[in-house]
RNA sequence: GCGCCCUUAGCUCAAUUGGAUAGAGCAACAGCCUUCUAAGCUGUAGGUCGCUGGUUCGAGUCCAGCAGGGCGUACCA
């Protein structure tokens, strides 16, 4: 529908005033009274033509000729706004297109033969996933999605340092607990892992190599064991939740494929890096940064920045066209470093697109929980996917935008898990299942032959709405904004639960019978499609 | 101190990217089940969009300043 508007007015507007045509859009109005669409068009020439905004609008209208067939009026409104009404039976017969279409309707082909790589959750293996990841887990898993569905052929990707001092703690950790469960008494100490997993992996390596590991270094066998064992739990969490990722990458090989000393040598030829204090530092107050930082201690040990360049370099490297890295808002002064290495490395780091998304308050009892993994406090994703179901975790990191300092009531989410606007979506879902099983007893079947019969004010909000799913999704994946879907689907849903209070299917005259059936059919694909973008499942009964 | 983010109804949050009378859910109140699922629908009440200026046809949205909150600000990741 837009397109056809463009099209009708696009040859007006090149007569008037060629420059603007590229802020010729149109938008849907908040309120009914100004039509399906509208459009701003006279007031933007207005500004560059000095001239009345509704003498222009006047003007624009004039030179058009309508279809009545498809458009029945147009009208000037407020300060010059052209409004445009659709015709009912227009409207109602495109609801063929989303049942050619099924369950690809929405899906548009924009990017097609465009990689693209999404890079999300990236904990470190030193315990299980809380709550405090699933923000990062779920909208990243859906921004993917959403990608998806716009073309992009996606790679999850899942970054993991296996190095670092928190592993070597955390190998140690186990090396404690494996002692202690041997017998010995010791001393735990309070920056260790306190979590009782710890235990399980010591206990797991005395069943399988008794007490013979005693004087094994905590980096061998108890780090590796621990990595495992936390690593499988991880992707057992992630894939209760419908995630899972194609690829994980591992610091490590970065150093194995030789990719740190290249990028140092690199770097060293450019003149951007220099030694200080028995450090190398990066010159970051050249690339417009504010002050040079540390790659490599005087220990010899490189910090992250250095290896998280020489990943990036490799996200180049692997040829893809979108990179996509969601961070939590406590890493957000981390990559600006990196992107101006990259930069002046001459990497194009217009192609990576950084979310940042802020943190989860999570509340208890009115209290707010400070999440640690080292002190074992925390409230894991498996915990609360046992409580309330992934629908409802996936829906509830979902419904935000992810630049919203979230608020979350653990005791309120499980209480009222029955009142999650989730139930709502699906109870809409089900509804139509449920409505389809009795007409088919009723012998009444779909029928797109007298759609335009459906022309009653809750047919037709709810048409309009289901017509547009495709320009959310598309205008959600641009944005990378999950929530707009949810939001989308929401509108959806009400504007069928009224259709269904209003308008009957059984017991209606055969054509309006039909055309409704045919209509539920439609809303049906479209909240599947959705859910399923969300990674919330349409169940067919509630 | 500096950087990023946030402040909208009692609570949790939206707002078509600068549009017309700022909207949902929860909580509150009043109604609607002998007909397709009441996990639903209808109605009432609830607002100085943190504050002050500025930009323009038009500002919750952009700019400046101020106040409050979150996260950072390492030779930790």
């Amino acid at each position: 529908m837009r397109k056809y508007l463009y099209n009708l007015i696009n040859p007006v507007i090149s007569e008037i005033d060629k420059e603007s045509l590229p802020f010729l859009q149109f938008d849907i109005p908040q309120q009914e009274a100004h039509g399906d669409f509208s459009t701003n068009i006279a007031m933007i020439i207005s500004k560059r033509l000095k001239k009345n905004p509704r003498e222009i609008a006047t003007t624009i209208t004039n030179a058009l000729t309508l279809d009545t067939n498809v458009i029945t009026k147009t009208e000037i409104a407020g300060p010059g706004f052209i409004n445009f009404f659709f015709a009912p039976a227009y409207i109602a017969n495109r609801t063929t297109e989303i049942l050619d279409s099924g369950s690809s309707f929405g899906k548009s082909a924009k990017n097609s033969g465009k990689k693209a790589n999404v890079e999300f959750v990236s904990a470190n293996p030193t315990g299980p996933l809380t709550v405090g990841h699933g923000r990062n887990a779920v909208c990243g898993d859906t921004i993917a999605n959403m990608l998806e569905w716009i073309g992009y052929d996606v790679d999850r990707e899942y970054y993991f340092n296996n190095a670092g001092r928190q592993m070597r703690v955390l190998g140690d950790s186990v090396k404690y607990r494996y002692r202690e469960l041997l017998g010995e008494t010791i001393e735990f100490p309070e920056d260790y892992y306190q979590g009782d997993y710890i235990k399980t992996i010591a206990q797991n390596l005395i069943n399988e190599h008794g007490s013979s590991l005693l004087d094994e270094n905590p980096e061998g066998k108890f780090k590796a064991a621990a990595e495992e064992f936390i690593f499988a739990d991880i992707k057992k969490t992630l894939h209760s939740i419908l995630i899972d990722h194609k690829i994980f990458y591992n610091e490590n090989s970065l150093y194995e494929e030789g990719k740190i000393k290249n990028l140092l040598e690199q770097l060293k030829e450019k003149g951007l890096i220099y030694e200080k204090d028995g450090a190398t530092w990066l010159k970051l107050s050249e690339m417009g940064n504010e002050q040079d930082k540390v790659i490599i201690k005087s220990t010899g040990e490189p910090t992250y920045r250095l290896p998280d360049i020489a990943y990036h370099i490799t996200k180049f490297d692997r040829k893809y066209d979108l990179i996509i890295d969601l961070f939590g808002s406590d890493h957000n002064a981390t990559y600006p470093d990196v992107m101006a290495a990259l930069k002046s490395l001459g990497y194009p780091v217009e192609k990576i697109k950084v979310l940042i998304h802020q943190f989860v308050t999570i509340t208890q009892d009115n209290q707010t929980v400070k999440m640690s993994t080292r002190k074992a406090n925390y409230v894991t994703i498996d915990d609360l996917v046992e409580e309330v179901g992934n629908d409802v975790v996936r829906y509830f990191f979902n419904m935000r935008s992810i630049t919203t300092h979230m608020n979350f009531d653990i005791g309120l989410a499980k209480k009222q898990s029955d009142e999650n606007p989730v139930f709502y979506l699906q109870y809409a879902h089900a509804r139509i299942c449920s409505i389809m099983r009795n007409a088919s007893e009723q012998h009444i079947e779909q029928n797109r032959e007298n759609l335009s019969v459906l022309v009653v004010p809750e047919e037709q909000k709810l048409l309009k709405k289901l017509l547009i799913f495709p320009d959310v999704v598309l205008q959600s994946a641009e944005l990378y904004e999950p929530h707009r879907i949810a939001m989308y689907l929401q509108e959806l849903a009400e504007a069928f639960h009224r259709f269904y209070t209003v308008c009957r299917i059984i017991g209606s005259e055969k054509h309006v019978a039909e055309s409704r059936l045919t209509l539920a059919a439609a809303t049906k694909i479209v909240l599947k499609n959705g859910l399923s973008i969300l990674g919330v499942s349409a169940p067919e009964k509630m």
